[in-house]
DNA sequence: GAGCACTGC
């Protein structure tokens, strides 16, 4: 411990902290800012007033840092030093050091926005850029003006982004903290590479044949590139003549292989093995491989990106800023000295890659973070020019605006209704919680419970690889429930009721290709979210399943009317000759209903008129994944919302967005202004009034 | 008829 760097700076930190009330503190990879800050500060009383809280994006970090901590000052986890994580809370009166992830601290802030229990603040990562430690410097800014005299802030960040985050507390001091790696020794192409996977391929092999002993982590995309390089090294490795190079192991580190196969890059190679990772960024920062000496970086990341204007998200490939380029250079690092390959040259390092990844901000549906902050009903803040590090653009906060308009979380003027303060309470977003809400209206809400849980764990509960389902067993997924027709809310729910009847047998999902752990976290999921509907409903609520058959189809049909209130900002509308469909709640889309979905065609081979779906995102094409159709009659009221939308007015009126003192938001939008007159959906009016006369058509009809 | 990087309340 005596040698972790940190500490020979205790004395210059806890001067700095006492004569200023934030401090910027970039503490490089083994540095031990971590787990030494907060005692240091401890050993200087600054737990006699109150807590001091530390933040970690990640909820492993959290629980393990905190266990360290625990270790170093020898108390029992859980009373002087404790944690708090979602479902977790391992704190006790006692406790004076408090590890929580920036989410609880949101939370915590929306009960006590003054966070009186803390005396200190450390934000742990900052420069990670998540949406919520973003949301929390933003806080951070405002309640230090607040507390002046009994609150302190330590924000931890990266060389690059340093000065930035200075200059956003009032310059306030920057302290650099030197860590403890190895040096790593950085080799760039002397070309652009036209394949990366072919260049990766080359340097691992070149490794493999000339230098020393030392794992090689390969830094790629996604499981398709990986799997490709996988078996490309495999084959070459194993081509070469036998006895000129140590033996090799090449295995595969993505977010979507079963965790019993992750774990395997955590067990030693045998003697004389090589071990080769191919690894996404979840190698970066969340898993930390030991034995790595060698890094081929390609230079690229797989990364989500919202569009505000057609409500749709896309997944592309983007190079990496320079923060991520070091930290995966680092990687090498961490036992003795390594090199890191850079699949790009060294111009294109300086002058391609940005400095620091977009945050994550700007890349991002607003919704959620915008109903937040109006529920905690800042008196001196005006949510459109929250001060942000780098603030959104206009026109994502006005999407974000229109959407809470529309399912009724705020009033035509932008104030917060009962219902979105309500909303803000639960841990899902916008539109599950208005789902929820409008569910128990209806005595449907134990199934909304349950879709709104499904769904918060998503992605990894169904049988993704066909592939391998194919090869073991032939009817997995048709053993599974359909949906009777209505889509993929209705199946989710299904589902979560059979297992249910199965008393959550873990072996029940394991016969139908259910990720355990995601089931598992449904369970809790759907355990605090009726916790907390619970109190909100100020009684018991009838949060189990309905009995028999007859039930079920009413408790089906009043579901589907919950959703599609909940939904109003993802309504789309099918067109008239086929099953493609147009959006309209955002700038009309065309998009098509993801080939994975069970919802049924109809005796006619059509789809529902009118469907909700629960997100748009383009990979191949622009998708609707998780659909579920609704009743025409349901649709005109959200409609007329649409069109009687205006948006100057939600944006509180006076506030003229294009001249606020936001820099980045002009920037970013400089088409903006020619748009603001009046509402964004005016160029759009023709389309929506169509869509009503295609509505009283149909209705006519039935 | 497609396939999805990573977190978190």
């Amino acid at each position: 411990m005596a040698q972790l760097p940190i500490l020979q700076f205790e004395e210059k930190i806890i001067e700095t902290v006492e004569q200023n009330q934030v401090v910027v503190i970039i503490g490089e990879t083994g540095s031990g800012k971590s787990t030494q800050l907060s005692q240091m500060l401890h050993r200087r009383g600054y737990t006699k007033s109150g807590i001091i809280g530390v933040t970690q994006p990640r909820r492993v970090a959290a629980v393990s840092v905190a266990r360290r901590v625990a270790e170093e000052l020898g108390v029992h986890l859980g009373e002087d030093v404790g944690y708090a994580i979602r479902f977790e809370d391992r704190t006790s009166e006692r406790t004076r050091i408090k590890y929580l992830t920036d989410g609880v601290l949101l939370r915590e802030s929306l009960s006590d926005p003054e966070l009186g229990q803390y005396s200190v603040i450390i934000l742990d990562e900052a420069h990670e850029r998540s949406l919520n430690t973003d949301t929390l410097m933003g806080l951070m800014k405002r309640l230090i003006r607040m507390r002046r005299s009994n609150l302190k802030v330590l924000i931890t960040s990266a060389t690059l982004d340093g000065n930035k985050v200075s200059k956003f507390f009032f310059d306030c001091p920057v302290l650099t903290v030197p860590g403890k790696l190895y040096p790593v020794e950085i080799l760039y192409s002397n070309e652009r590479p036209k394949s990366y996977i072919e260049s990766c391929l080359k340097t691992a092999i070149d490794i493999h044949t000339k230098e020393p002993e030392g794992d090689v982590l390969i830094f790629m995309t996604g499981q398709d590139d990986i799997e490709k390089l996988v078996s490309k090294l495999e084959e070459k490795v194993y081509s070469l003549e036998e006895g000129s190079c140590m033996d090799a192991i090449i295995l595969p580190l993505h977010g979507s292989l079963p965790p019993e196969l992750q774990v395997r890059v955590f067990s030693r190679p045998p003697p004389n093995c090589r071990r080769f990772i191919a690894a996404t960024n979840i190698a970066e920062t969340s898993l930390t491989v030991d034995g790595v000496v060698y890094v081929i970086d390609s230079g690229y990341v797989k990364q989500r990106q919202y569009n505000p204007s057609t409500g749709m998200y896309s997944l592309n490939v983007v190079q990496i800023s320079k923060v991520q380029a070091n930290q995966r250079a680092g990687r090498a690092g961490r036992t003795r000295p390594g090199k890191c390959y850079r699949m790009y040259t060294s111009m294109d390092y300086q002058e391609e890659l940005l400095d620091v990844t977009v945050p994550e901000i700007q890349r991002s549906s607003l919704a959620g973070s915008v109903l937040y902050l109006k529920s905690l009903d800042l008196p001196d803040i005006d949510i459109l020019r929250f001060d942000f590090l780098d603030p959104p653009t206009s026109e994502s906060l006005e999407d974000a605006l229109k959407q809470l308009y529309l399912i009724d979380a705020i009033d035509e003027n932008g104030s917060i209704t009962r219902i979105g303060q309500t909303m803000a309470e639960l841990p899902l977003e916008p539109s599950l919680s208005r789902t929820l809400i409008e569910a128990n209206e209806y005595g449907c809400i134990s199934q909304a419970l349950t879709v709104a849980a499904m769904l918060s764990a998503e992605t990894t509960l169904l049988p993704g690889n066909r592939k391998n389902v194919d090869k073991k067993r032939k009817h997995r997924s048709e053993d599974l429930p359909d949906g009777s027709g209505w889509g993929d809310h209705i199946q989710l729910l299904q589902i979560f009721e059979l297992w249910d009847q199965k008393n959550y047998d873990v072996n029940w999902c394991k016969d139908h290709d259910l990720q355990v752990r995601g089931m598992l976290f449904v369970k809790d999921v759907r355990k605090q979210l009726c916790q907390i509907m619970q109190k909100i409903a100020k009684g018991s609520l009838e949060v189990w399943s309905f009995k028999n058959q007859k039930e079920s189809q009413a408790g089906y049909w009043n579901l589907r009317k919950a959703l599609c209130v909940g939904y109003a900002n993802q309504l789309a509308e099918r067109m008239i000759h086929h099953n493609g469909y147009r959006t309209l709640s955002f700038k009309p889309q065309v998009v098509q209903v993801h080939p994975s979905s069970v919802m049924k065609p109809d005796e006619e081979g059509k789809f529902a008129d009118y469907i909700v779906y629960h997100e748009l995102i383009t990979t191949s094409r622009p998708y609707m994944r998780h659909v579920c159709g609704v009743q025409v009659d349901w649709v005109m009221p959200i409609l007329n919302k649409v069109k009687n939308l205006n948006v100057n007015k939600l944006s509180g009126g006076s506030t003229d967005l294009t001249r606020g003192t936001i820099e980045g938001n002009v920037k970013n939008s400089p088409k903006k202004e020619d748009a603001r007159t009046t509402s964004t959906l005016d160029g759009h009016d023709n389309k929506i009034q169509a869509a009503r006369e295609r509505f009283l058509a149909r209705r006519g009809k039935k």
